[in-house]
DNA sequence: CGGAAGATTGAGAGTTCTCAATGCCTGTGG
DNA sequence: CCACAGGCATTGAGAACTCTCAATCTTCCG
């Protein structure tokens, strides 16, 4: 049920061992209020002071911003085992949305439930270390968005995905499910969707990665790295590769 | 000494009373090995793993990546009072750099120290708070980067200086002082220095803001707010003016 | 006074956008 | 089972924004 969130935690820190079984444990009776959301509607909107911390627990969801005009800027993408807003407990409001956008599932977990997996050291490390690569990847995304054209951008989006998610088990080698529409990513990469379109031609007719019902497929890894510059090191995983 | 620090510390949270004279003499007492930083030299690193934590006591500095083919891409400015480095301790080595950008003095603060910082609720509270603040202003920049055209972004950027330096005693009504060069600005908002001079000059005949040897002046900081859509809310500042 | 860095301007090229039309796939209703 | 509607993908053509290259000017400093 939680197994995402379950590898994220082994998974982020120096110590790679496995949880220990009452860790574990808590981690699972802490996540037995998962709630279904359907696709495109929001978790949580901007101005809300949320009762609950949100985890991804099935599906793909996007932090966002609509800009006066209309336009759309997603920010961010959570997948199974990304917390929504560890972070806004603090603060007295949402100053953005998070919106579903597949079908998922979202673990709430109150603020009493929260404290009590704080309070285990090895859970508060990891998703304090977590934390850290969330900041790591909106960094990495501004270098995205400011320096590179759509080609390489659009292939470092991809590469970045099909890292996080090998990491929760979520991918296979050089595959795995993208459940976004072109327009979608275009809010993502700061481009439209037609230009998105042309760019992922390229990509297909450069037997980089293709992009089909949902589906990426990613023929050469390394080769796609390459050729848009893609180092995983920001993302601070275990095997780098 | 630390005053912008200080400054920070009190407008981070909701209860913005002043702080307790035994946390003001700690923070004051941290913060006394204080070394200089000239402009255009490394503070930090990429690949560094640092002994001490950074703390800006006076001038401007960046993190910035530079990429492959010799581009760079600043991630965010640090003025006085922001720390430059309060994560990395987890992180096995630094992912990117941090480099001064004026003549600068740096506070070196010892994980020991650091330690003692965090144990005073008050303070770490502020802290927690602040790099909050940290991520919301990443997540904004890319809004900026992703959405708005050049003059919009240059204008956002100038505004977002704006409100950050007030916060801390170091803007007055609608000027301050801002020690970068075109080709830095450029760097920061994903433009060439050409582009970032034509800009300038457009939001000069437009009477928004001005930049002479390093100085902004904003004769209405209303309008230009206006003119740019910049809304203050996700730097959750005490008076959002 | 001379040199170097930064600012400014012009002109042409390139990437990405906008507008618009067409094609494809899926689900629904007859 | 087929026709049709709606959402999404794809393609073309021209416009717009930003970049590149290059020259000139200004400011600062030794």
């Amino acid at each position: 049920m939680a197994s995402a969130f379950l590898r994220k935690l082994v998974s982020a820190g120096e110590s790679r061992n496995a949880l220990p079984a009452e860790d574990r444990d808590l981690v699972l009776s802490v996540c037995d209020d998962v709630r279904p959301c359907g696709a495109r509607r929001d978790i949580i909107s901007e101005g809300d002071r949320p009762d609950y911390v949100h985890l991804m627990i099935e599906g793909w969801s996007c932090r966002y911003k609509i800009l006066p005009d209309g336009s759309r800027q997603i920010t961010a993408f959570l997948v199974p085992g990304d917390f929504c807003d560890v972070h806004v407990t603090l603060f007295d409001q949402m100053d953005h949305n998070i919106g579903a956008l597949s079908d998922s599932r979202v673990a709430f977990i109150s603020r009493a439930r929260m404290s009590r997996l704080m309070e285990r050291p090895r859970i508060a490390r990891a998703l304090w270390w977590s934390g850290l690569v969330d900041e790591a990847v909106l960094r990495s995304w501004i270098v995205n968005l400011g320096r590179r054209d759509a080609f390489e951008r659009v292939g470092h989006l991809i590469c970045e995905m099909h890292a996080r998610l090998r990491n929760v088990g979520l991918a296979q080698d050089g595959a795995f499910t993208m459940p976004l529409t072109q327009e979608e990513l275009g809010d993502a990469t700061g481009l439209t969707p037609v230009h998105v379109n042309r760019t992922l031609r390229r990509l297909r007719e450069e037997q980089l990665a293709t992009f089909n019902r949902q589906r990426i497929f990613i023929p050469d890894v390394g080769i796609l790295r390459e050729a848009v510059s893609f180092d995983p090191n920001y993302l601070h995983l275990p095997s780098q590769v």
